[in-house]
DNA sequence: TCTGGGGTCCTAGGACCC
DNA sequence: TCTGGGGTCCTAGGACCC
C-alpha cells in the first residue's frame, strides 16, 4: 500500500564536489575551500573533501590551521555563483521526480515528500536521476517524520539510504548523545546533562515539563519531543520569504579608528541595501553587530520607522555607530535589515523552519 | 587553534500601560 | 515602607542551522 514517507537528500561533499567536477584533476585529492583561498588570512573552511576530512579538517575550522594539518591540500576560494547554480540544478532534478514535493534547506540539501510503496527504491531512483544530470552523488535518508528523515541521511554517507522511523529510532539513536539530534548543539547537550539526559533514549523518557525550568515554554517540551524523533511530517514546499538581509566583515587588522568604522558601516549598508531592495519591501529594524577584539560579540538593534528610502537607512545605521564604545579594537561588523512580512508567512518553530 | 558569513527563532528583562 | 497583576513592545543576547 502506499503511503508518506519523507525523504531527506544531501549532496556529499557538495562544495568540493563541485570544484572537481570543473577541475578533474583534483579528484582524489585532498581539497579545501574556504574564503578566498589564503590560508594566511583569517577565514574559515566552509567544505573540505573526504581526502582532506582524514586528517581532521572540517567545516568551520580557522583555513591556517586546515592548512597546517594537511600541508600538500590544494585551498581553493569559495565561488558562491558556481554552488548556487549547481544547486539549482540539482533542486530542479528533485523537483521533476513523479509526484514529489520539495522543500529546500540549503545549497546542498532538500526534503522530499513523497507517496509511495518503496521508499528505498524511490531514493534508489533519485539518486540515479541527480547523478545522471549533475554528476553529483547524493545520500538519501528516508523517514515516517522529518526529523527522522534528517537524522538518517548520516547513516547513508556517502552514497547511501538508511531508514529511520518509529520502529527503529531508539535502536539506532537511543544510546547516542543528545548533540547527534538536529537542533541540539553542545550548549544544549551541556545543561541536558546537568538534567542527568546525556543520550538520546533519556532524553526521550523525559517528562516534557521537567524541561520547562531550564529552557522555557517552547524549547523544554520541543527538545523532549527531539529526543523521540517526533514532529512534522508533512513536507510544506511554500515559497520561502526572508525577514532580513544583514552582510558582515572580519577586517584583516582589527580597526582602531572612529573614521575606519564609519566608512565600514557605509559599505556595508550599500551591500544590505542592495539585498533589500531587490525584494521591494520597506524596512523596519536595524541591528549593529560588532566583535570587540577578540571575541566579545555585541549587538545594538533599533526599529525604525518603516521606510524604503535608502538614505534613510543609511542615516538610521550610522546613528546606531553611536552605541560602539569608543577606543576598543573592533575585528568584525554586522548590519543587519529587517523588513516587513506578508501577511500570510508567518512560521512558528519547527526543525524545517525556513533557512535550516 | 583560534574561530566566516548568512540566516532563523527563543528568552529575559525593562519600560510602559491599564 | 514596602510596593498587584497582566499585557505588549523593545532591546540585548544566546543558540542553532548550512
Amino acid at each position: 500500500m502506499s503511503e508518506p514517507w519523507v525523504l531527506h537528500v544531501d549532496l556529499d561533499q557538495f562544495i568540493a564536489a563541485v570544484e572537481v567536477l570543473r577541475r578533474p584533476e583534483l579528484a582524489g585529492k585532498a581539497v579545501i575551500i574556504g574564503g578566498r583561498g589564503d590560508p594566511t588570512e583569517r577565514a574559515v573552511v566552509s567544505t573540505a573533501s573526504y581526502e582532506a576530512r582524514v586528517y581532521g579538517v572540517g567545516s568551520g575550522m580557522p583555513l591556517r590551521i586546515a592548512a597546517r594539518k594537511v600541508p600538500d591540500a590544494v585551498i581553493l576560494p569559495v565561488d558562491q555563483e558556481a554552488y548556487l547554480a549547481a544547486s539549482e540544478k540539482v533542486m530542479s532534478v528533485l523537483r521533476s521526480q513523479p509526484d514529489a514535493t520539495v522543500q529546500v534547506l540549503g545549497w546542498d540539501e532538500a526534503f522530499v515528500g513523497v507517496q509511495t510503496e518503496d521508499p528505498e527504491s524511490y531514493a534508489r531512483q533519485l539518486q540515479h536521476a541527480v547523478l545522471e544530470e549533475t554528476r553529483l552523488h547524493c545520500s538519501v535518508g528516508v523517514g515516517d517524520t522529518l526529523v527522522r528523515a534528517k537524522v538518517a541521511t548520516s547513516f547513508g554517507k556517502p552514497a547511501g539510504v538508511f531508514r529511520l522511523t518509529e520502529e527503529n529510532w531508539l535502536d539506532v539513536m537511543g544510546s547516542r548523545p543528545t548533540a547527534e539530534l538536529w537542533g541540539v548543539g553542545t550548549k544544549v547537550s551541556r545543561r541536558l546533562a546537568t538534567l542527568g539526559i546525556e543520550t538520546v533514549a533519556d532524553l526521550a523518557a523525559s517528562d516534557p515539563d521537567d524541561l520547562v525550568p531550564e529552557f522555557g515554554p517552547k524549547m523544554g517540551p520541543w527538545y523532549a519531543q527531539l529526543g523521540r524523533g517526533d514532529g512534522a511530517r508533512t513536507v510544506d514546499d511554500t515559497p520561502w520569504v526572508a525577514r532580513g538581509h544583514s552582510r558582515e566583515t572580519t577586517f584583516q587588522r582589527d580597526l582602531t579608528e572612529a573614521g575606519q568604522i564609519d566608512d565600514a558601516v557605509r559599505e556595508l549598508a550599500a551591500h544590505v541595501l542592495e539585498d533589500v531592495a531587490a525584494e521591494g519591501r520597506p524596512v523596519i529594524g536595524l541591528t549593529l553587530k560588532v566583535r570587540y577584539a577578540p571575541f566579545l560579540t555585541k549587538t545594538y538593534a533599533r526599529k525604525i520607522p518603516e521606510t524604503s528610502d535608502p538614505a534613510e537607512v543609511l542615516a538610521r545605521a550610522l546613528d546606531l555607530v553611536a552605541k560602539i564604545e569608543p577606543g576598543r579594537p573592533i575585528r568584525l561588523l554586522g548590519l543587519r535589515a529587517e523588513m516587513t512580512m506578508p501577511e500570510d508567512s508567518r512560521q512558528g518553530h519547527t526543525p524545517t523552519r525556513s533557512g535550516w
